[in-house]
DNA sequence: AAAATAAGTACTGTATACAAAGTGCATAGT
DNA sequence: ACTATGCACTTTGTATACAGTACTTATTTT
């Protein structure tokens, strides 16, 4: 009987599957800006029919990582350096109002795992381990978006990271000072304990253009080499 | 030769036709929430096959209108106060995005659209004709999303309004002070003639507030109706 | 009489078939 | 040699057929 009921909640349609396996093949580099989106093509690699990719290219579509021209098909959303600079803009004012929403409506449990998350990030800064301080710097700010418990703001965050997702490891890879950031977290950290709002609003402002300036770095080299 | 290059720019695959044939109805309140989208249903009475029909449910999906359940199907997306709230306040923190970003961005031409739509709005307050009035106010505010010139951050507003798309007469039908209105675009106008980034999100912000707590009080009525 | 089970129905999920349109290459004509 | 036209091939657009699942209703058993 349980097993069954497993079985149910583990089921996702094809439509799904494909569509988390493109998405990540497109966030991944796998599949690069431009490149094609052929449905029969897919269909035999994936081992499915058209009809789900074509459903996973709609929803593709409407989370911005593929356009499709009618009657030529799909491809994979090219992004510009303006596309990547508006991007920014809307998660910088984005993840004010989510720190903000934090302050107010933090939990004790929220911030228990903030504070578990900031000592997580603060260890990986030491090991200078690239992967793990991105991936501690990304639950660190989940958590915010989780205790502003605003899921359609989550929704909306998450996508547009989705978005610039090729670019998580640059900033950290590149010219970040671990030191500096772990003192920013610390100051959010202590911001919404104190129920700061707009202290902690500059505060995720500031901690959030550096790391905008090192993507913009970024694309504006890439650019470049590509002219 | 013109004749065929329009019948091409005109072309439109039916899933796009049957997407804002649905999107329409569910927001002019024709498919209520919760009400069941059934493939063959729609595709009989559309007239086409249950492909399009299953294409558009995607697209519908991805704006939040409408929840499938996997082997259930579709249904109209349900939305409670608390996803109205969610919504009105990202759309606050993007709209004092989208009226700093236009004060720094406007160009002339932008500038005289504005006044324009800023009088249009004048005229229509004093003829206390309520559909004329909302239409001039969201072609103003629409002047100030162009402005800012980040198509991304328009499209994430376009499709939050959307949402609550219902509501949109609510706040001028009931207790709007339409003098204090004009009174706050001609503010708005005025700041971003100044380039006052700061003070127009301000006004932006007061601007918003009235329509947000109008809109949930009448979320607020409806619901305390349906109990 | 109530509850459980089984059958039937209706819907979704997936695959495939057919039609139409666009692209590219080859061939022929200038 | 170059251009234009036509044909073949690829790919999308749409419809339909078939399979599987869930829900409803009726019947049977306790």
């Amino acid at each position: 009987m349980e097993e069954l009921k497993l079985d149910m909640d583990s089921y996702l349609p094809l439509r799904d599957v494909v569509f988390h396996t493109l998405r990540d093949a497109i966030l991944k580099g796998d599949l690069a800006p431009g490149e094609r989106l052929m449905e029969i093509h897919l269909a035999n690699k994936l081992g499915v029919s058209r009809t789900p990719i074509r459903e996973a290219i709609r929803m593709l579509e409407k989370e911005g990582l593929a356009v499709t021209i009618p009657r030529k098909g799909a491809q994979v959303a090219r992004m510009t350096e303006k596309d990547l600079e508006d991007v920014l803009e809307i998660r910088d004012a984005l993840d004010e109002l989510a720190v903000s929403d934090a302050c107010n409506r933090m939990t004790e449990e929220n911030y228990a795992d903030l504070k578990r998350a900031m000592e997580t990030f603060s260890e990986a800064a030491k090991t200078k381990d690239v992967r793990a301080i991105v991936e501690a710097d990304e639950e660190f700010h989940n958590v915010i978006y989780r205790a502003a418990n605003n899921p359609k703001l989550e929704n909306i965050i998450r996508n547009l990271k989705e978005q610039m997702y090729r670019y998580r490891y640059e900033y950290v890879k590149g010219d970040a000072d671990f030191l500096q950031l772990v003192n920013e977290h610390e100051q959010i950290v202590e911001g919404l304990r104190e129920k700061d709002s707009v202290g902690v609003k500059a505060i995720m402002h500031t901690h959030l253009r550096n790391q905008v300036e090192s993507v913009r770095g970024v694309i504006r080299r890439q650019n470049r080499e590509e002219a």
